[in-house]
DNA sequence: AACCGCGCTGTGAACGTGCACAGTAGTTGG
DNA sequence: CCAACTACTGTGCACGTTCACAGCGCGGTT
């Protein structure tokens, strides 16, 4: 072998590694993967000269030899806007980004809110750049669900995929009875007109928390004390002063999301309202939102880092081959000034 | 049993495009990349046989052979909370997520925060999955930046990385010249005491802002009326508890981070000081959070969308082998409700 | 007529890895 | 004593692509 390389410019191969450790290319690729059928011998040379040459596998070659990509796709199916604006997105982000790094498994991020994002999208997950796909959706019927599963590449939801139970995978905290729970609190504190702003009734959170209101109020849920909003802050605002409007004599309001929380806050500054003198407010996700509003939020506490986990765990277990499965996670409440 | 059969047909490869167009491999890659030395005839037959077969590059391949990842990192290298608290980092990661998204190249997301953190990435960008590193770390003296620079890997940093200056390409705002705008402003609304908040010191918007500051008040910047941050809506608070305690008689203040001046307005209005009648109030960085405080920050805009526009630039340039470089983008002044 | 350049095309290498298979030595069992 | 088995090791091939090179016909120049 007369063939000159200059070590200083190419990254050492498994090549470098089995000359450095006086065995076979097979063998280190043993020592490295499965480790078994190895001697304990072998494999103490083969890890030293890892460690003199530096080398780190070439993920390319492997790749194209297993047809796995090893990494995995966080695909944000929502408004632009919402990554930045709602703290939940971040952290759901975060969370599985911690998760997979400890597992060595890069995540690309991309996002499909628009048609053509999630043309791209599709035609970037089916030409198997990535292993499988943790989706973001709240609102129903995204066609990027559909083009995932003609794909039969694994996928993962955030939140029941309403339409899709059963088929694709999802892990999701359990919102209705988290939702009774603050409906409860609020009547245990006296309130007897108790409104709502929900969230998109398109979105399982939507439903399911409008659900666990009406499970606590049953009669008393009046169409005029339900508002929706789409989980910003400024339809929070506004869903609170329409129903300042529809029902001033309200003495509580149960928000779907925190976002919303202090749109509504706002609001009830804006008019007047003491908080929580006058109207007690309750959130729902308890983000980092709840405790920087004055007065700070009771909320229900959104199990994100255990759903993080489990959407985590629900993805790996199917790239082995498990059959899509589904997680439902408690929540909790937490009491602070608002109520 | 037909389970495994769903995962068996393979994607078309090149030699199936090629059989089907009537030419040889060769050609196929030549009309699909260059597009040159390649007749009219066989360039249409080719693009109709990928239409047909819905042929996709396989990446892997492409780069075992290119040794290019055609990919890129997004790396963080902030302490977790970040991400989810300041909403700067969900924008910058936004805008270049999308910006490189119609150049379809994937983003990988990775977070540097912690020693353990920074080695894997350290080790998996040496391990030559991605071709550049959008880099995006206040702080100096990261140990991180100097890993990447012996790499020899193309960096883009967000913001000046002081010591780096010159050797390490990167995009900022003019902080200086925008924390000017500010204390002018509030000058011009006849403030006379006028303190500020900064940004850690070992961070560029901490000192530049301050600069600024300093550029306007000359001698009427005591010590007493400079408290500094870390950018924390709490640190935001703490340091303005501590200006009120030791400038009683301050009728301003400049905070170097909307965050944190979001902190500073909750600990005026436990004060019992109203804003911008006893104490105006002004930010840095036009975040969502301005217009979502009560009252509105006044702020000055950085041009996180061009910054993103710019690291991109920047870093494909580098990747194309240009020497690093470094762009420095105006700010603006946006007067709201708080002074 | 021989030569050259030009535009286009096909072909044989790599790129670095994992895997199946064959092979070896040492041990065990009949 | 030989066969079978175990534990380990080395080697050829394939994965799908790009790239360099050689070959082709064709028209124009020497």
């Amino acid at each position: 072998m007369s063939v000159d390389r200059s070590r200083a410019r190419h990254r050492p191969t498994i090549h470098d590694v089995a000359a450095a450790a006086g065995v076979s290319r097979g063998t280190v690729s043993r020592a490295l993967n499965g480790g078994r059928n190895v001697s304990p011998a072998a494999l103490e040379a083969v890890l030293k000269a890892v460690r003199t040459t530096g080398y780190v596998a070439n993920s390319a070659a492997r790749s194209l030899v297993t047809q796995r990509a090893n990494s995995v796709a966080f695909v944000l199916a929502e408004p632009q806007s919402r990554l930045f604006e709602d703290p939940n997105f971040s952290i759901l982000l975060q969370g599985c980004t911690q998760e997979l790094a400890e597992l060595d498994v890069p995540v690309l991020l991309m996002t499909a809110g628009t048609e053509v994002e999630r043309k791209r999208a599709s035609r970037f997950i089916a030409a198997g750049h990535v292993d499988g796909v943790l989706l973001v959706s709240s609102h129903t019927g995204n066609p990027l669900i559909h083009d995932l599963h003609d794909l039969g590449i694994p996928v993962v939801a955030c939140g029941k995929p309403i339409g899709h139970e059963g088929r694709v995978a999802y892990a999701a905290a359990d919102d209705r009875s988290g939702a009774r729970l603050m409906v409860e609190h609020l009547r245990s504190r006296g309130r007897r007109r108790i409104a709502t702003i929900t969230g998109p009734i398109d979105t399982p959170g939507g439903v399911e928390r409008l659900a666990g209101y009406r499970d606590v109020l049953g009669d008393e849920a009046t169409p005029d004390l339900i508002a929706h909003g789409d989980y910003s802050r400024v339809s929070g605002e506004a869903a609170m002063v329409e129903l300042l409007r529809r029902a001033p004599d309200l003495d509580a309001v149960f928000v779907a999301s925190d976002l919303m929380a202090a749109g509504a806050l706002n609001a009830l500054h804006d008019a007047g309202r003491r908080v929580p003198e006058d109207v007690a407010v309750g959130g729902f996700d308890d983000s980092s939102i709840a405790t920087s509003t004055r007065p700070a939020l009771t909320t229900v506490r959104h199990p994100f880092q255990r759903i993080t986990r489990e959407m985590v765990r629900l993805l790996l277990e199917q790239i082995q081959g498990e059959p899509p499965a589904a997680s439902i996670l408690p929540t909790e409440l937490v009491v602070r000034a608002s109520t």
